[in-house]
This record gives structure tokens, sequence and C-alpha cells, in this order.
DNA sequence: TATAAAAAGGGTGAAAACACGGTGGTGTAA
DNA sequence: TTACACCACCGTGTTTTCACCCTTTTTATA
């Protein structure tokens, strides 16, 4: 029996995962619809043992609330609770200092095991996220691999991304940014070596699946 | 009290919203996983009286499911659950036959209103699908409307809009579809007319919008 | 002040975007 | 039947943007 905390912004969801933590002998002590409201919420009374955190939400997503909790309140530990498996995402939010990753589409066997895992041994490896960490084994090292260049994506790159989403042209991008049209250009090759793509399509499906750009 | 079945492929939300809509007084005779796992389950016992319709789901999507029932069962009627608020979405599942449209993120009053208005009166029309409705009758005419295009995306330009989201150029995508340059170019063409889109990225950004291309 | 990183630039060939015209098959209706 | 509209397909161009190759200047930070 462990203390829980439910952070995801889709309502319907969070009263499913609720009623299924509460029949497995947890205690739901409150629920965030994202990460601001999370730290918000706590601080007031009990502190949880654990935090199923959501990842894509408004305001503030699961990785600001992971890292945040981290910083902060090291002992909270996270099971992040994801839409998608794509490897990116899985290791950024590993790195922030979740101690487990679960699909949304898992059984409730599942996430009973994870939260119980989590709770006696401090971690929760699935065969998803062993599957993922073997596979950034393999790669590290390799050239353009994106494994090697997650963290180095810097705010100048992401916010190019997301105007990579839209209908401008580059000279447009480079207005909006305030920069020179060859900088942009810059940006794009550089990107293109670090997530190893050769079109600007390429750039816009990277955005989309890591959430850079919601569409 | 009302029979109904729940189709999402996400088990914990099906969780939860089994939970719910237990709580309002109905009964969930069933559950499943995509459109063709209902189709099975369908048959074999009771048949619901409203079926709640997950969209995006593998196998067969709830468009497809939705449309199926208005064929073969339309006394089974259908509310459709969604993560997604774009009008093309909203307005293909009505016109599917769904008798209202909720988003996932709804609080589980609006889910009951939803459920006893349908059961009550065979519709819900929340002030979302009333603002998409008035938003299309406002562009009923409309050159480059989406909304008028809705149904004329014809499978060669379903295939082409797939291969859009690729790093592939035209040409490699012409080769692949077996016909000229030139007539890619005219697909193009006429998708930027259709989808009142300008370049190659709102093709994508339309394509992933509309679960043509899955990211 | 050495050094790395970010920004800006020049030039080139390929691709994309846009324009205008043409063919052959289909269906509809005067 | 002829005429018309419609659709899928293909051809020849022009202009703009993209992708990729470099170098130089500016800025930041050790």
């Amino acid at each position: 029996m462990a203390n829980l905390v439910l952070t995801d912004d889709h309502v319907l969801l969070r009263a499913g995962l609720a009623g299924v933590v509460k029949n497995l002998g947890h205690n739901v002590i409150f629920e965030a619809s994202n990460g601001k409201d999370f730290i918000n919420k706590l601080g007031k009374g009990e502190s949880p043992d654990l935090v199923l955190m959501d990842i894509n939400m408004p305001e503030m997503d699961g990785f600001e609330a992971t890292q945040w909790l981290k910083e902060n309140h090291p002992e909270i530990m996270v099971l992040a609770l994801s839409m998608y498996d794509n490897d990116a995402t899985i290791i950024r939010m590993l790195k922030c200092g979740a101690r487990g990753y679960i699909l949304k589409d898992s059984e409730p066997e599942i996430l009973k095991s994870a939260i119980e895992s989590i709770i006696n041994t401090g971690y929760y490896y699935s065969d998803l996220v062993n599957s993922k960490l073997i596979n950034v084994i393999n790669h590290i090292g390799d050239k353009g691999s994106e494994i090697n260049n997650l963290i180095t994506l810097n705010d100048r790159e992401i916010e190019f991304l997301k105007f990579c989403c839209t209908e401008m042209t580059y000279k447009e991008i480079a207005d909006k940014m305030i920069v020179s049209p060859r900088t942009v250009d810059n940006y794009r090759d550089n990107l293109f070596e670090k997530l190893d793509v050769k079109t600007r399509v390429g750039l816009v499906m990277y955005a989309i699946k890591n959430r850079i750009c919601i569409p």
C-alpha cells in the first residue's frame, strides 16, 4: 500500500487509473491535470511515494515536472505513463529521473507490477524499457544517432523545429527568429546531421514524434 | 440505465470509463480494443444501446466501425470519444453516424450528460460540436475549404499523402506509385488547392492531423 | 587570449512550386 | 449521335526555394 498521485490532463483516464490503483490497494492522495498543477498541490498535506506521470500535458509537461521532482524532492518517485514508445521519449524521461515507463495501453496487470516494483525496489524496467536501453547501448558512438544528441537540442533549435512545422519558408523563419537566412541554414543543416534526416519533412516528422510540435 | 460497450485500444482508459459509467448507473456489457474486435464480440449475447467509440485505433478505426454500425446495426448508437478536436475529424465522425462527440479530457460530468442525452434524445450536441457545425455552415462554398473536400480525397491522393510524410522526393514517389513525375505534380497541386495549403509541409501536417499518416 | 560555439556569408545544382497546354476514357444529357 | 463536362494522366517550361559545399566574423566562456 502506497500513497500515489496521478498527473494527467485527461480526466477520464485519471478516473480510470484512480479506480485501478485503488483496487490494487493503494491510496490516491490527489490528482493533478499538469505539471504546474501538480507542483502547486504538492506541499499542501501528505507527500506521495510515487507519482504516475503523463508526459504530454499543457502548461508544464512530464519531462519538466519529473526533472523538478529530481531536483527538489528526490525521494518522490515517478512512473512515466505515455501514449508513445519512441526511443527518444523513453530515454529522455529516464534521464529526467523516472523510475519506470509504461504505455497507456498496458494491461492493468502491468501497471500493478510497475507500481509494486518501484515501491519495493525503486525501479521498474519492463521489456519495453530494456529493449530501448539495449538499443541505446548498441548505438552509442554511432554518427548521426539521435540518441547521442538527445540533450544537445538547444532552445534555438527547438524553436526552429517548431517553425519548420509551418508553411513558412526558411527565409520567413529567419525573419521570425530575427537572424540571417544563413543562420537558419546552419540550424537546419546541424539538425539534419544530428537527427539523421535529409529533408525538411524529416525534421517535421521528428518534431512531431518527439512532441516538439503538437499537431 | 443503458447497456453500453466501450471500444478503445487503451486498456487503462477503458477501465476508467467502465468505472465512471458504472457509477452513472449504466451497464457495460463488454469492452473491445478496436473496431474489428468490437464487431467480433457483437452478436454474441446482448446488443448494446450505445457504444463509446475511440477514433484512433489499430486494425479498424472508429470511423470504419461507426460506418459499419450505421449500415448493419443502425439501432446501435455511437458516442465518439477522441483526443482531438479538429474540424475534419469531428465532421467525418458525424458523417459516419456518430450521435455525439466528446474529448477524452472532458469532465465525467460531460460524459454523463452526453450518454443521457443520446439515450433520451438520440443526440448529444456539445458546444464543441455545435461550434464546428456552425463553422462548417459558414464555410460551405468557400473555395479551398477542407470541409467541402472531406470525402473527395480519393485512394490515390491518400496514398500520395502517406508518401509525402517520408523523405522521398516527388520523383521517387512517382516511381513508387508507378506514374509520371508530372502526375505526382498534379496530385500535389490538387491537394494544395483542396486542403488550402501551399507547401509539402502543409500536406504533411494535414496528413498527420487527419491520421492519414500515423507518426 | 585561446578556443569553442553561434552567427553570417558565397556559390551551386537539385528539387519544389507554379503555369499553361494536351490526350484519352467515362458518364451525362440535349 | 454529338456535345459537354469531368477526371486521370502526361509534357514543356520558368521562378523560387532547398540542400549542401565551403569560409569568415562575431560572441561567449574558460
